[in-house]
RNA sequence: GGCCCCUUGGUCAAGUGGUUAAGACACCACCCUUUCACGGUGGUAACACGGGUUCGAAUCCCGUAGGGGUCACCA
């Protein structure tokens, strides 16, 4: 069998998003999972809209999710160069190619005039397509349209009632008739071809064995296929997903602010690399049992082709959390404390560089968190107690306060919190207990007014660790406040 | 509008002619716990519709409806 060779071709035109992170992920997989090659390609004929450091950001974030590949512009290889722009002088041999042979022609019309005729056909109701206006034009006609300062583009010449029949590795056969399309440009008048026709001298050239790729390429198909059967070559296998689609069931608009889009975003939030991944993986396909968490290594093993679905998939925010929870839980301290920390500092609640004391304090801090942390931004929300001054009791906390024995616990634990010297949650604990002996209450009667008056929430992580963190002058304060207010 | 694709609970999704139609998220209840969270147990909830084919259809065929994609000198 053939060597294996896929590719993700993202174009420059923006960072890496939600839908270009899973095309990669499932080419990789493929590769990966067959023993082939991984390849990233860089297309970026779209002079216009290349955005400064799109590449970069496409790169380092396929990274930061775990994935590497063999061959592309940062890492060479023989099938090189990798970027399209680079190409230029190879595509422009073949373009010569499809001139002389007559499968492809000039044509002078301008974008207006093209515009124009889109407007009247769609105005009769028909299918807009290109009418072959410059198709039979004459040397004579070239030359004086050129006179007129002109700037060509080519087409190529669609075959006329031919079928199209592909085998899509994830919904069957699909076919079109050529009959349905237009004469379409492969090199723009600027002189860079278009990504239909870049796309399958690459592939070809680069040996490149499957392709997946977005629904939205469906209709793209036919047209290289016409370009391969052109120049005599075999296509590439090619497998279409799913869209991912937001709450509204469209295709996800990457201005659509309803849904974080961007790989780095969930990065700057505190996400951990393999939960995304292992997210992305899900959407729009699945594994064969009823395990749903994964590492890398074990989807690249699991990895199914014929598991693709074809129904679109709906992006689930909140699924992502709770799975994203479900790596945090598993992690290390450490890798919690990376995610977290540079929210709290830029929230403002520690300064940016810490004290060994304050590192270590903060560290005990978000290990309390760190079971039902979702990501990592949400740890200042989680952690807001810890950090006001100020406090004061809702209704509910009030509720509790209010109660006949509470200024007695109160007051008890004040006094057998006093004496202790080092303050840590294993002797504070047993000052909890010698209060409850003491006054008799015990249970939520004996905690809650505690929890109220120390923290001035009614919920929240072990008690004997929070009044730790807290600190010992800060949590006798509070006590002492609220038995003075109970008094009045 | 033409062409193409899709249709199982709120969401993801298993299922490939015979199942009590899995599982996960979310939701609800209960258990654990001082509380919250975690965890555990249980529960509500689905085959778009209409015709066929068949002893038998979520599964096969044909329609209808709905949704989506695409019709660029964007990729």
């Amino acid at each position: 069998m053939e060597t294996v060779r896929t590719r993700y071709a993202p174009s420059p035109t923006g960072h890496l998003h939600i839908g270009g992170a899973r095309t990669a992920l499932f080419n990789y997989l493929y590769a990966r999972h067959f023993g082939g090659q991984f390849i990233i390609r860089i297309e970026d004929t779209d002079v216009k809209r290349n955005v400064e450091g799109g590449e970069k950001n496409q790169l380092d974030y396929l990274k930061w999710l775990g994935l590497d590949w063999d061959e592309s512009v940062d890492v060479g290889g023989e099938y090189g160069p990798y970027r399209q722009t680079d190409r230029l002088a190879i595509y422009n041999e073949y373009v010569n190619q499809l001139l002389e042979k007559d499968l492809a022609f000039k044509c002078y019309c301008t974008e207006e005039e093209l515009q124009k005729e889109r407007e009247e056909q769609l105005a009769r109701g028909e299918a807009p397509k290109y009418s072959g206006t410059c198709r039979h034009l004459t040397e004579e006609d070239r030359k004086r349209l050129e006179s007129e300062g002109r700037k060509p583009s080519i087409r190529f010449k669609v075959p006329q009632g031919k079928v199209y029949t592909f085998n899509d590795l994830v919904r069957g056969q699909i076919s079109f008739e050529s009959d349905g399309i237009g004469d379409f440009v492969i090199v723009k008048n600027n002189g860079i071809p278009t990504y239909n026709f870049a796309v399958v001298i690459d592939d070809h050239l680069m040996r490149i064995s499957h392709v997946f790729r977005g629904e939205e390429h469906i209709s793209n198909t036919p047209k290289q296929m016409m370009l391969y059967e052109a120049f005599g070559w075999e296509p590439p296998a090619f497998g279409h997903m799913t869209l991912i689609i937001g709450e509204n069931r469209k295709k996800l608009s990457k201005r659509d602010e309803s849904i974080i889009q961007f790989i780095e975003q969930y990065q700057a939030l505190g996400y951990l690399p393999e939960a995304l991944l292992n997210f992305i993986a899900l959407l729009g396909w699945s594994p064969k049992g009823e395990e749903e968490l994964f590492t890398k290594d074990e989807l690249v093993e699991i990895f199914d082709p014929d598991r693709l679905s074809k129904s679109p998939a709906v992006f689930d925010p909140v699924k992502l959390a709770w799975m994203n929870n479900q790596y945090i839980k598993k992690a290390s301290l450490e890798t919690v404390v990376d995610i977290t920390l540079p929210h709290l500092k830029k929230a403002g609640k520690l300064p940016e560089n810490l004290t060994p004391e304050e590192s270590e304090w903060v560290r005990e801090l978000i290990a309390l968190y760190q079971e039902q942390l979702q990501y990592g931004a949400e740890i200042v929300e989680l952690t807001d107690l810890f950090f006001k001054e100020e406090i004061h009791y809702d209704e509910e906390g009030m509720a509790i306060l209010k109660e006949e024995h509470v200024p007695e616990v109160l007051a008890v634990l004040k006094d057998h919190l006093e004496p202790v010297e080092d303050w840590k949650p294993e002797n504070i604990q047993p000052q909890i207990k010698a209060t409850q002996k003491a006054t008799g209450r015990k249970g939520k009667q004996l905690f809650m007014p505690i929890r109220v008056a120390a923290t001035g929430v009614t919920h929240g992580p072990e008690l004997p660790k929070s009044l730790a963190l807290l600190g010992k002058s800060v949590v006798l304060k509070r006590l002492e406040a609220a038995i003075r207010i109970l008094q009045a």
